[in-house]
DNA sequence: GTGGTCTAGACCACA
DNA sequence: GTGGTCTAGACCACA
């Protein structure tokens, strides 16, 4: 896997999870990779990998059960808290980048309307 | 300068001067710095930064005058045509992130509605 | 400083503080040593004295600014909530070191009350 | 067998054999181990053994058969015995503890009881 | 100087 | 085999 070296592998690592929850990859109750085994895949050390679990425990995305390993929560609302999560984040670099070019609210809002009216 | 690994620098470079010449750090005439020194600068190789300067020269941004040395092209519709072209980028960018997301056309323009609506 | 070796050494930098706040050694505001310090103070690695720095962050005791340090929040029911969580912990390790005795429901409360009647 | 680095070892081998006799794994008049084997066992030194052994000797609750053995004492009020004076310790400990958070013996008194009412 | 991220790797607890 | 804790130490970002 490749990362982006601007931003902490550990976030990457939890977009990387996240999106593969929304695609249905992962599945409530599906066992995550061991750290150590996701380490090694992704060629991170297995420190990196922990804090992205720990994270995502915190989030109530991933849970532990000690020596046995990790697994995606099995909670209903979930898939939907972390597509508007993600979404909230996209929207918010989209509307931020946009003002550092110096558009303002109104024109924002006309070129995303007009670029999606075609569609 | 720091660079995201998972984009070409030279499209990065790019991207940087565009974004001066936006807010106006440079200016319509102003000499850019010589290929040499801004690899220097920014600790990239010197192809690296020539490959940036031809590809805005191609897009008139930049015009080389031989024994002189660089410069920002001084068209009046430069400006108006950087913002376009990057804010263009920008959107589409948004754009394919919601919907690889998931989320449908009505519902990116109704997000991106109420998200401006109280600013 | 020492360490009971049955406890990891960060949940009981966190006691520390913990302490140090109620016993008003540490007021709302007040700067706390940098990781550095604390962790040469007390002859941890850095890192150790990181986590319970996170940690107490994510309980909203400690907030932390880039490049000036880490300090106590300044919230009015910190104290209280801080004196309800460790009275907790403590009553809670209580009872069950009793009822690991064989002590009852009704015992442990008689015992209690009696040993506190003379004082 | 893990050991608390806050207090003598001998007198946490002293509640260790103290909670099997409560618990019923040690029965009055069994055999216990000999200092020598129970050392190895628990990976300390010998003198530390003979220590605690010594101790519960004088407390009636081991006594030494020379060429025979070590035993648990035969006495009917021992365990009651034991019992007591653990639950003292214990109880000695809590109230001390919440006495140095700053609570009252009222209000120790009360978060016990409402505590317990619930069970 | 301060915190933030990451690696490499040791050793432990739980099952 | 799994996660949990900790050390030693590198290098970076922010001020």
């Amino acid at each position: 896997m490749e990362f982006d070296s601007t931003r902490p592998i550990y976030l990457q690592i939890i977009d990387v999870i996240k999106k593969q929850i929304i695609r249905g990859e992962l599945k409530p109750g599906d066992k995550v990779l061991s750290q150590r085994d996701f380490a090694e895949k992704i060629r991170v050390n297995p420190n990196t990998v922990q804090r992205a679990y720990k994270e995502m425990e915190s989030m109530s995305i991933l849970e532990t059960i000690r020596g046995q390993g990790t697994f995606i929560c099995n909670r209903p609302e979930m898939l939907k808290e972390i597509k508007a999560e993600m979404a909230n984040e996209i929207l918010t670099t989209f509307i931020s980048d946009m003002r550092s070019l110096g558009f303002e609210t109104d024109e924002i809002r006309d070129i995303v309307n007009s670029s999606l009216k075609g569609e």
